[in-house]
RNA sequence: GGGCCUGUAGCUCAGUCGGUUAGAGCACUCCUCUGAUAAGGGAGUGGUCAGUGGUUCGAGUCCACUCAGGCCCA
């Protein structure tokens, strides 16, 4: 028998229970055991950073993933349930720094590259574990590793890395120090998730990275990159990303360019950057501008006619002309007595050059340029062949040569320059001007432009063959495609280089004697070609600092070679995943078994320039093919206000917390149901929602059907009596397979959006049309044929949702399923179609015999008409439990045609729903409603084109009833139309007019498309004592619920009353005693010890008592 | 400055191929139902479909432009 399940459910609780079932019944490996024949269906996971704990967005994507690995399975197929942990680059070393209370690579070096290797490592593995517990704890299915044995690694790593241990796997025990178990965590002989850190993944980039050198795409190129002096390194273009700009506020220096040969006459120039000021080359101005001289007291300045605006004070122009005028004119540079500026012979370069990027939306529309300062100051120079003069070492210090600033920080230096000028006299003006300036990604720094020499991939080829691999997927949504492409057309050379410590070494040996470069390709070349260093090396994973030992012999001159000491952008880690993970370089037929794979999702803002990019580098480079078939992309998650999450704003929602307030189950039904373009307003109020609306519900009627069915002893497949499927079983039965066929077409296309669209209305008809249309089925006491069938049909139904909302929502599934399903099936017989979880279940087959389309159609209609009657009862203000003699119900032909005639048990439930004595269906409404008639514009509007407002206009003068009474016999309708060119005659046929009608005014009347709906609101005395009996049960049922009586339980009901109540409940004392499972019913004095109620009913007091017996 | 997306009720969002009177949830007001339901049902209040112009017999829907917001790139 089924077990008793709480009405009030504490579904975190149960969450936990589930969760422990299936630890404790190995159900996700027993899962995998059963589907290893099956047809393959792959996924690649996009790593998430292993160095925080993960938020709520996270739990999106991990639910969408989870989704899917769980309908892909419960259709038959294996897939791999790897897990990826992006591992290694700056968000790591940035957080270790913080946890050591660092401040400076020097205190990186300092404390030991060795050991800041392994810190990071150790923190990596700490947050996998971290992550992996609440992965687990969202119902995320997974190959997951013993959060356990990743804190153990993560001790043992900073205590003793050499130690060898032994640790289990899934093809036996492994034995390696420490240090390398960490390396060789994810591959075949461990299992679990990968980790980007791998041995395998590093060396599979360097392989990569090979194959670019050798066609010539991977160079050293000099360049003026953003920096960060914080961190001490470049920042990409992939890295200066959503949060890489902010508003801030900056000097808007106007100052001085003395022209030579020119006394008293100066260039104004302006500039944001004053430090750049001490490495100016030239001026630019556009060619095509039209400049101004202008005269202020006894100076004479030259700026942009646009930008006059600048000048403070009266001025006088004296000339205009265009800039190409002032090509070539020499001036004296702010800084040209620094060492610096003479060294590089800034001096002599000091000229006006044209620009066509010139501009007057701000400053003067003479710019200054300093190309060893900013990106398109170094184009612009290398084109002019103008030095480039850098001022700052890494950290963001003026170099020697700097005078007064040489030794100190870029940070904080306008002041000092801004008084140094102001004492040459050079300012002109200062404002604050506040722009979007790009910051660093990590750390918050402003970033500085430093000319420095980093390392790229070239995209001149690459991005053509990448952009044909683009088209060949698939992308959701279909913008996507656009988004990528456009991308990929306008982003420049890849750089992969930092100058960091954690991350992948660049396998690039640099000859510092002749300037030939090596790429080793992997770790047997590496051992091959190393001539020093190898034994440093060897049994360490292939990071710093011990790779650095390892020196090669240089092919062109022979010199010792040593590795460039750049780490790579965490990029290349997180793309070749696709190869890394699928055995490329040790097993091709298993990689070409699962590669590519069918479906990648992650929420797309960022990662079109990241992760979707970098795969698609790697796969175009190795294989010229796309790595994934379908890319599925959702927006992001904000607070429910609509604003970002971020704790000091108090919208913050960390995700353990929202698991055990919300409930898994409620967080994933949210991030389904939302269309995924949109961005997601996550909260506790919406998650209330879904609760009420949606997991509540459902419950509810399983908490019914288990209630009724213990009662009865009902038991599937039990009771020797044939099913006859009543109307409403047929519906709910049709509903149910319609449902389960548009829930596996939207699954097999990713949209799970859709399928919730489909679920949720299935739910609200399943508890507030059949199960409240059917209650009195279950109620009956007789055990027949009929009460037999809604058990079979509610039972059918209920598993059938359990097994479709599976993927959705894990854990109440599976709390129905054992209840529903195991429960009742330990009998041998039964076992092997009732799998040990709702998750080894095989996906239900929609049963396209049972989808009855016409009986969908008449059912629509009969809530349609009940709804109208609910309308018009109200309209009168007339209680629902209060039954009326009759009401008249009036379809229109059109919508009678489109549903079909109502059968006689159809007619028989809206009665009874809509409590009245007698429904009369009136073939004209002519008593009820009023007509109006339309033309069909659908039919008309292309038969007449543009005489149609006419044609129009002519059937609206027309007798609404009389057109009306021609349409409905079928016969067609005249009109004299005025045209134009002259009257025309026209003959509209009956399907071209649409008739409508509309109640007449009045009381009881409703009308909704075709629809309406009269009710006779006459009270006899006969229709109010049957009104009143009903109030009297509804009491006595309410004292017993407040008695905390059973169900079944049968009791002596005693009540006290007078006049036409006391009549009314006279007169219906066998219906109140049966409603009410009263063995005896009287009037008299409530016994000691009974529950009581003093109750008004419609004026008349009553007073009830009750008692079990 | 360029690309992509969005703009519909107080809030969050649906709206199919251009076709009759633009819908839902939340919130608010009133009513109602209830031995599965901490629920449910009905009614009401609430709309310049961002704006302008165009195409069309007909535009929330298609086109152009403008405005506002978001994302991406410069």
């Amino acid at each position: 028998m089924f077990q008793p399940v709480p009405s009030k459910p504490d579904f975190v609780r149960q969450e936990h229970e589930i969760l422990d079932f299936w630890k404790r019944t190995r159900a996700f490996q027993k899962l995998v055991e059963l589907r290893k024949d099956g047809p393959r269906w792959s996924f690649i996971d996009g790593p998430i950073t292993a160095n925080n704990p993960m938020g709520v967005h996270h739990g999106w994507g991990r639910t969408y993933k989870d989704l899917y690995h769980r309908f892909w399975a419960m259709k038959g197929y294996q897939t791999r349930y790897q897990n990826g942990f992006d591992c290694q680059g700056l968000w790591v070393e940035v957080e270790v720094e913080k946890e050591l209370g660092f401040r400076s690579k020097r205190d990186i070096e300092n404390y030991g590259i060795e050991r800041f290797v392994r810190k990071c490592k150790e923190r990596v593995l700490r947050f996998a574990a971290v992550q992996t517990e609440q992965s687990i704890r969202l119902g995320y299915w997974m190959d997951w590793n013993d959060p356990e044995f990743l804190r153990d690694l993560a001790r043992r790593i900073m205590e003793n890395p050499q130690e060898v241990i032994t640790v289990p796997g899934p093809h036996g025990p492994v034995t390696d120090t420490v240090e390398q178990i960490v390396g060789r965590l994810g591959l075949p002989e461990l299992g679990g998730s990968y980790f980007t850190f791998s041995n395998e993944n590093n060396y599979m980039i360097w392989t990569f990275l090979k194959r670019c050198w050798e066609r010539g795409w991977l160079y050293k190129g000099t360049d003026v990159m953003p920096w960060c002096p914080r961190c001490a390194t470049g920042i990409s273009q992939h890295e200066i990303v959503t949060e890489g700009y902010q508003e801030l506020t900056h000097p808007g220096v106007t100052l001085r360019f003395p022209l030579r040969g020119r006394p008293g006459e100066s260039l104004l120039v302006w500039t944001t950057t004053p430090w750049t000021l001490t490495s100016n080359v030239a001026a630019a101005v556009g060619p095509d501008l039209t400049y101004v001289k202008v005269r202020q007291g006894d100076e004479v300045f030259y700026l942009s006619k646009g930008t006059l605006s600048i000048l403070r004070g009266p001025y006088q122009v004296l000339e205009e002309m265009k800039g190409r005028a002032l090509e070539g004119w020499t001036y004296d540079g702010p800084f040209d007595e620094l060492p610096a500026q003479r060294a590089a012979g800034g001096p002599e370069a000091h000229r006006v050059i044209l620009w066509d990027e010139v501009g007057e939306a701000e400053g003067t529309g003479i710019v200054h340029i300093a190309p060893g300062c900013g990106a398109e100051d170094f184009a612009l120079g290398k084109q002019y062949g103008l030095p480039a003069i850098a001022p700052l070492d890494e950290e963001g210090t003026f170099v020697d040569g700097f005078g007064f600033l040489t030794g100190t920080s870029v940070v904080g230096s306008a002041r000092r320059i801004l008084e140094n000028l102001q004492e040459k006299g050079l300012l002109y003006r200062v404002d604050n001007y506040t722009h979007r300036y790009p910051v660093c990604w990590r750390c918050g720094s402003e970033l500085v432009f430093r000319l420095v020499d980093e390392w790229f991939i070239s995209m001149d080829e690459l991005r053509y063959d990448m952009m044909d691999v683009t088209r060949q997927i698939r992308w959701i949504p279909e913008f996507g495609l656009e988004r990528e492409l456009d991308w990929l057309r306008n982003m420049h050379d890849w750089m992969i280089s930092k100058k960091r410590y954690w991350g992948l070494a660049l396998p690039i040996w640099e000859c510092k004697e002749c300037g030939h470069f090596e790429v080793i390709g992997d770790e047997h070349e590496l051992r091959e070609r190393a001539v020093a260093g190898w034994d440093v090396f060897e049994g360490h994973t292939p990071h710093r600092p011990w790779v650095d030992a390892v020196r090669i012999a240089c092919p062109k001159c022979g010199a010792e070679v040593s590795r460039i000491p750049d780490v790579g952008n965490p990029w290349l880690d997180a793309g070749i995943v696709s190869f890394s993970t699928l055995r490329y370089r040790t097993d091709r037929e298993y990689w070409r078994q699962w590669y590519p794979a069918d479906f990648i999702t992650e929420s797309f803002p960022g990662q079109f320039r990241n992760w979707f990019y970098s795969l698609l580098a790697m796969a175009t480079v190795l294989e010229k093919s796309p790595p994934f078939k379908v890319c599925f992309g959702y927006a992001t998650l904000l607070g429910e206000d609509g604003r970002e999450m971020h704790k000091s704003w108090g919208n913050m929602i960390e995700f353990n917390e929202a698991a055990d307030r919300m409930g898994v189950d409620v967080m994933r039904w949210l991030y389904c149901r939302q269309k995924p373009e949109a961005d997601l307003l996550f909260g506790y109020g919406k998650a209330d929602e879904v609760r009420r609306q949606f997991l509540l519900p459902l419950w509810n009627a399983y908490v019914f059907f288990v209630t009724y069915a213990r009662l009865d002893e009902w038991m599937p497949g039990s009771a020797g009596f044939n099913l006859r499927y009543n109307l409403l079983d047929r519906w709910i039965r049709a509903r149910l397979h319609q449902v389960v066929a548009k829930v596996t077409e939207r699954l097999d296309d990713y949209d799970a959006y859709g399928a919730t669209l489909a679920l949720e209305p299935f739910l609200d008809d399943l508890t507030n049309w059949y199960i409240r249309r059917s209650r009195r089925r279950f109620w009956k006491s007789e055990h027949d044929e009929d009460k037999n069938t809604a058990y079979a049909t509610l039972y059918e139904v209920l598993t059938t949702l359990c097994k479709v909302l599976a993927p959705f929502i894990p854990f109440v599934t599976e709390a129905m399923y054992q209840n529903l399903v195991r429960s009742v099936a330990q009998a041998d017989s039964l076992r092997h179609e009732a799998p040990e979880s709702v998750h080894h279940t095989l996906w239900p087959q929609a049963d396209p015999a049972a989808v009855d389309e016409g009986l969908l159609a008449r059912m629509d209609l009969a809530r349609q008409i009940v709804s109208v009657g609910h309308a018009a009862r109200n309209s009168a203000n007339i209680k629902l439990r209060q039954p009326l003699a009759r009401a008249l119900v009036y379809v229109a032909q059109a919508e009678s045609l489109r549903h079909g005639a109502l059968e006689e048990e159809l007619w028989a439930l809206i009665q009874d729903e809509l409590n009245v004595k007698e429904l009369v269906q009136v073939a004209d409404a002519a008593d009820l409603v009023t007509y109006q008639v339309l033309p069909n514009n659908q039919l008309l509007g292309p038969r007449f084109g543009a005489r149609f407002p006419a044609v129009r206009a002519a059937l609206a003068a027309q007798d609404p009833m009389a057109v009306a009474r021609r349409v409905r016999a079928g016969l067609p309708v005249h009109l004299t139309v005025a045209q134009a060119d002259g009257l025309e005659e026209v003959e509209l046929a009956p399907e071209e007019v649409l008739v409508q009608e509309k109640p007449k005014e009045g009381l009881a009347v409703a009308s909704e498309r075709g629809v309406t709906v009269a009710v006779d609101v006459v009270l006899t005395p006969e229709l109010r004592a049957e009104g009143l009996a009903r109030e009297v049960v509804r009491r006595v049922q309410n004292l017993r619920k407040e008695a905390g009586f059973e169900l079944d339980d049968r009791i002596v009901t005693v009540y006290q009353a007078e006049g036409e109540l006391a009549q009314a409940i006279g007169a219906w004392r066998e219906y109140i005693a049966a409603e009410t499972l009263s063995v005896e019913l009287r009037a008299g004095e409530p016994e000691p010890g009974m529950a009581t109620a003093e109750e008004r009913v419609d004026g008349h007091p009553l007073r009830l008592g009750v008692r079990r017996i």
